[in-house]
RNA sequence: GGAGGGAUGGCAGAGCGGCUGAAUGCACUGGUCUUGAAAACCAGCAAGGAUUAAUCUCCUUCUAGGGUUCAAAUCCCUAUCCCUCCA
């Protein structure tokens, strides 16, 4: 969310920055609805000063033991004027509420202009795409021989669902393992484990809801959709993972703070119909390793470097190529500032493909989790910027282990920083 | 499944219709004292919002949502979460 602040000192400028990234509203309409919400809420907060002396006049009359009967009879119909100025400020305020809640943060300045993914700039490469003296085949082909099944899935739940059995199994589950290990014991990250469902909350604090319901699945306790019952299954770790700290003001000499978590994640894929429809690259259903930190606004920009550094520290691991692109603002995510991706090189596809998406969102979603700290120099809770990054996302991984690392024999070489975690095994045949 | 108890400022914890935006302690900030520190003492210290050049002032908030009342942290209802006991 977008200060209000700036929405009515400096509107303008918030229209000039959201056109970077496509996204336009009426500025009439904002600036009447504010208009008449000055009016009516000095107006309400008049009627209730009103009767705050009036009652507490009546309060003074009681105890000295005059008549308070006047007294009464002058507020009488206080009450109800009340009602009406208060249901009408919210109603105003309900409107405001809906369409700052639909706008999306402002580009940072050093975000390329550009419509789309076509846009992106890249910023710099690692590797070289592998020469191979044979037909490379991706990594669908490579995996049905060693346990990657789709038609099992596809019987249990349906299309963009995977079974893994065997040594694939066992090699998605160690990607998963080295990655958290990595993390924390390289970049001093916290591991943290947090529930798969979350509440509504949750997911406005992060700017999922209400815009994008459409991706999420929903589910309702006992067939009831109220809001108490309806919880969501989480798209991303960033949700629980980021919703740890929402409505708290941390302590100053805790920041940054910097967790990660290995988390599924569901996604209803709504309006991606034929896109990937082949394989793992894009599931209702996927492992995670989810990188999220929380800092002072000076040290934002600094940290999502070295955030998508311990990113790209995975890929180097795994001896995977990849290239880092930074998204131009028309690609930009809802609730971020700015987006590094990382892109790996997928031998079966001979393209880069997304493996990792880091972001800095400044205080946008600071400021719907009412995430702080306390600055001791002014003593006022200021806002917490929140970053973070697929540290990396595993089944991608995976499909990038397998095609980078076969062989001509179809065999997969395994990189060596997982060999204790395949119990010794360095080839999969 | 049943019966109770609870949720209050950064934390702990009092208050249980008007004098309470909230005692007290801890933490924090500033000061006195000290060569320095600690201790002690003094002072300050909730958040959000409206208005303002700023100060002032005003409004809202004691888990959340309803209700009673001229007036609610306090009474009533509902929900959520936590705890204890019984089955």
């Amino acid at each position: 969310m977008l200060s209000k602040k700036q929405l009515r000192s400096d509107i303008e400028a918030v229209e000039l920055a959201l056109k970077k990234r496509n996204f336009s509203f009426d500025i009439n309409q904002l600036t009447d609805l504010e208009n008449k919400r000055k009016k009516n809420q000095v107006q309400t907060q008049e009627l209730q000063n009103l009767r705050n002396t009036q009652s507490k006049a009546i309060g003074k009359a009681k105890a000295a033991g005059e008549d308070i009967k006047p007294l009464l009879d002058a507020v009488a119909d206080l009450g109800d004027k009340l009602d009406e100025a208060k249901s009408e400020l919210q109603s105003i305020q309900v409107q405001i509420d809906d369409i700052v809640m639909a706008m999306p943060n402002i580009p940072h300045e050093s975000v390329p202009e550009g419509n789309s993914e076509d846009d992106n700039v890249e910023v710099s490469k690692w590797g070289e795409p592998g020469q191979y003296d044979f037909e490379v085949k991706d990594h669908v082909d490579l995996g049905e021989a060693h346990g990657l099944d789709f038609e099992t899935a596809a019987k249990i739940s349906g299309a963009r669902f995977s079974v893994m059995t065997g040594k694939i199994a066992r090699l998605h589950r160690a990607l998963t393992q080295f990655m958290l290990d990595h993390h924390v014991e390289n970049n001093g990250y916290t591991e943290a484990y947090v529930p798969y469902l979350v509440n509504a909350e949750s997911l406005t604090g992060t700017g999922q809801l209400p815009k994008f319901e459409a991706d999420l699945f929903k589910t309702h306790l006992h067939g009831e959709e109220g809001e108490a019952k309806t919880l969501y299954l989480i798209p991303t770790g960033e949700v629980p993972i980021t919703n740890m700290v929402r409505d708290t003001i941390v302590k100053e000499g805790d920041l940054p703070l910097k967790f990660v978590g290995h988390t599924p994640s569901f996604r209803s894929e709504a309006g991606s119909y034929g896109r990937d429809t082949r394989g793992l690259i894009r599931q209702h259903q996927f492992e995670k390793v989810e990188l999220v930190q929380v800092a002072k606004a000076e040290d934002s920009y600094q940290l999502l470097e070295e955030l998508t550094n311990h990113a790209e520290g995975i890929l180097q691991a795994l001896e995977l190529p990849y290239r880092k692109v930074i998204l131009c603002a028309g690609d930009l995510g809802f609730s971020a500032a700015k987006t590094y991706d990382l892109e790996v090189w997928l031998p079966g596809q001979n393209a880069y493909r997304e493996i990792s998406s880091c972001s800095c969102f400044e205080d946008f979603q600071a400021r719907r989790l009412q995430l702080r700290w306390k600055n001791s120099e002014t003593n006022k809770p200021e806002l917490l910027h929140t970053l973070n990054g697929s540290g990396l996302a595993v089944g991608r991984t995976l499909v990038a282990v397998l095609e980078n690392h076969q062989q001509a024999d179809g065999s997969i070489r395994i990189p060596d920083v997982l060999h204790s975690y395949m119990g010794g095994i360095t080839v999969i045949n």
